[in-house]
DNA sequence: AATTAATGCAACCTTTAGGTTGCATTAATT
DNA sequence: AATTAATGCAACCTAAAGGTTGCATTAATT
């Protein structure tokens, strides 16, 4: 289960919980008070987000404290650097979507 | 149909797109022949990308050149600054949470 | 020891996302 | 004028996303 970071963000309600999480740790059930969906909704974002290395979970006796991890929006970043810079004088461009492409049909048919 | 560019940039086809119109202007054939999914499919992504402001289309005859639009991906480098800028010293984070959090819940009934 | 708090898991539901195929339309070519 | 190229639209399918409720488990409290 390891989760696309710009998956992980296209979420309203999971960028609003790493928003939240900017002023420090929180448990899970401290999270999913200020949303208003239920503890579960909440707490499968936490998976998901989890997942994508975005937030640390770290247990302490019943609770599981919920910390961000920024370093993974780099990722992020990067692609829209690199997308900013000037495309000429890289190697053909084409060729490139094209393998991204069946990389990622191939990513797929290894899903299903 | 005023797409969210979070939303967008979510999945890696409408990337791969955006990283093969860097190189220049391009027709929707053209975009489709570099992927290995069906023209229609070629064809939705670039509706939402167009939708999210990501990418302009200039009809010429009976071809329509994409061409990107990076200036929307502010929001998202926005986004994360934001996120990255110290918490401390910042109005009342827990409260902004919620706030944004009612906000997504009344677009989604407006929606439906 | 009994209760309450914090969390996880399972089953389920509804909508959206991403994809397909077939047909229609309009502009360019031959 | 007939053909071909580029595109749009509609109907449909399947899987994933986001959500819910109910029950189980384990740690802290009283």
């Amino acid at each position: 289960m390891n989760s696309d970071v710009f998956q992980a963000i296209a979420d309203p309600t999971r960028r609003a919980i790493l928003g939240y999480l900017a002023s420090g740790p929180r448990n899970v059930n401290a999270i999913s008070r200020q949303f208003p969906v239920s503890r579960m909704a909440v707490y499968k974002h936490i998976k998901l987000l989890t997942a994508s290395g975005l937030i640390e979970v770290r247990q302490r006796g019943r609770e599981r404290f919920c910390e961000v991890r920024l370093e993974r929006l780099a990722e992020v970043s990067e692609w829209i650097d690199q997308l900013r810079e000037p495309w000429i004088a890289r190697p053909n461009q084409s060729d490139i979507a094209l393998q991204e492409a069946k990389s990622i049909r191939s990513n797929r048919k290894n899903k299903a």
